[in-house]
DNA sequence: CTTAAAAAGTGATTTTTATCATTTTATAAA
DNA sequence: TTTATAAAATGATAAAAATCACTTTTTAAG
């Protein structure tokens, strides 16, 4: 069974991979005239909070995390990108500077689009603009999502969730029984809970005591999904 | 000096205002052309989350919350929406149900756009799409900060940040100097704040004791912004 | 392989926040 | 005005999370 019958992870997951599938190729050929790809190393910048945007990005291959700093430089990060999915269009459409920061989480092969073409597709295609209307509007039920988790939500019901919602996409060749190795450090894993290192920590140590997973080095390898899910939404 | 040089308040605020505004007379007409308009009594709900949506809505006048309940019925207060501002329109652009709740928060005058009018004007106004475009955009880096700010800031700078965000929306007639009244239980700042009604009592207390604010009743009448930005910014 | 540096993990303690019990004050209907 | 009800406020305590100090393990460079 896929997790979509117990547990609803588009509630937590953008859905921009769909933005550019299948788009008219004429749209697609004016989009990516100018597109140039690049490898970026693990933790390597792509774009700084604040900056004024030059392009979107595409994600061909890899993973990247989208962060705020605070003024102490204490890390929070809004959304795990994947495969397929587009960075940096909220800037060029918000007419400002970008709301957030994105660094690669593993190596990654990234497509850059030049702002003017994204504008020209954008005017002359009326199905690239509602796919941006429609996944725009996802996205703001998913951040609705995260900022009640924040505010509701304990360390533990935290982690839980966001365990389930890592092991989706670091699934890779997946194959029903199959384990899942996330592949994330427990500082990144803090940002992303919202909590401190230690407390990331020792909420695992309670999971693995439990059997719900097991580490190997940094890979935390989920092993009862039902349980985290059981763990994330009850008390 | 407007609040605007001292404290960065469209961070907080979204710009849903200036999606109808001047818009071609064109449109406006397709748009209007089946809307009704309603009293809605305060705390009257508007639409549910999880319902389909029928259509979107304008507050004509008056002061709506949105917001999620979790399982236990607890709620949480995502944005507080005032005169000008659309509702709804996310559940029809995204294809989905209403991803959060609408009630309102005083008595409020709100038109009804039904979703066909609102689809077919939007089909055939390019600068109604564009400007859904970058009022979404906008909200998406609104929703960035409200979530790191649930994930890092105190229940005290939380409450300075909130307060000073809804003086804001609580000026009606403003002028220099001349105090506002924030007109909202303790429960509705609570859910908003993201924390228990007493604790949200207490920390008034303090800035009571530190002369930030008086409450009349319900009414909190704030003093010195100045001293709530110094709070909610730093430590 | 060895080893230095970085990351993960543990324990003790402090601070913050939630919860529960109760009193005081405000509000609005009779 | 009186009075019942709801909301606000206060105090004590429990629980959760943050912080600090430190040890162990992992990783990757030489």
């Amino acid at each position: 069974m896929s997790i979509k019958g117990i547990f609803p992870i588009d509630k937590w997951d953008f859905q921009s991979e769909s933005v550019l599938f299948d788009l008219p190729s004429n749209d697609l050929l004016l989009l990516m005239a100018n597109k140039s790809e690049q490898v970026y190393q693990k933790g390597e910048i792509i774009f700084r909070e604040g900056a004024y945007p030059s392009g979107i990005f595409y994600i061909v291959e890899g993973k990247v995390k989208k962060y705020k700093l605070d003024k102490d430089g204490k890390e929070q990060i809004i959304y795990v990108a994947n495969n397929g999915e587009l960075l940096g269009y909220h800037a060029i459409l918000s007419e400002d500077r970008y709301p957030d920061g994105a660094a690669a989480l593993e190596e990654s092969r990234i497509a850059f689009i030049p702002r003017e073409d994204f504008l020209e597709t954008l005017d002359q295609s009326k199905i690239l603009s509602k796919r941006l209307l429609k996944t725009l509007s996802h996205e703001f039920a998913v951040l609705a999502n995260s900022l009640s988790m924040f505010a509701q939500k304990s360390v533990r019901e935290r982690l839980a969730l966001q365990l389930i919602v890592l092991r989706e996409k670091y699934k890779v060749n997946f194959q029903a029984g199959m384990p899942v190795a996330i592949n994330m450090s427990r500082g990144d894993l803090a940002s992303l809970v919202g909590t401190a290192r230690e407390n990331v920590v020792r909420v695992l140590s309670e999971f693995k005591e439990d059997n719900i997973l097991e580490t190997k080095g940094r890979k935390i390898i989920v092993h009862d999904v039902e349980k985290l899910i059981m763990i994330a939404d009850y008390k």
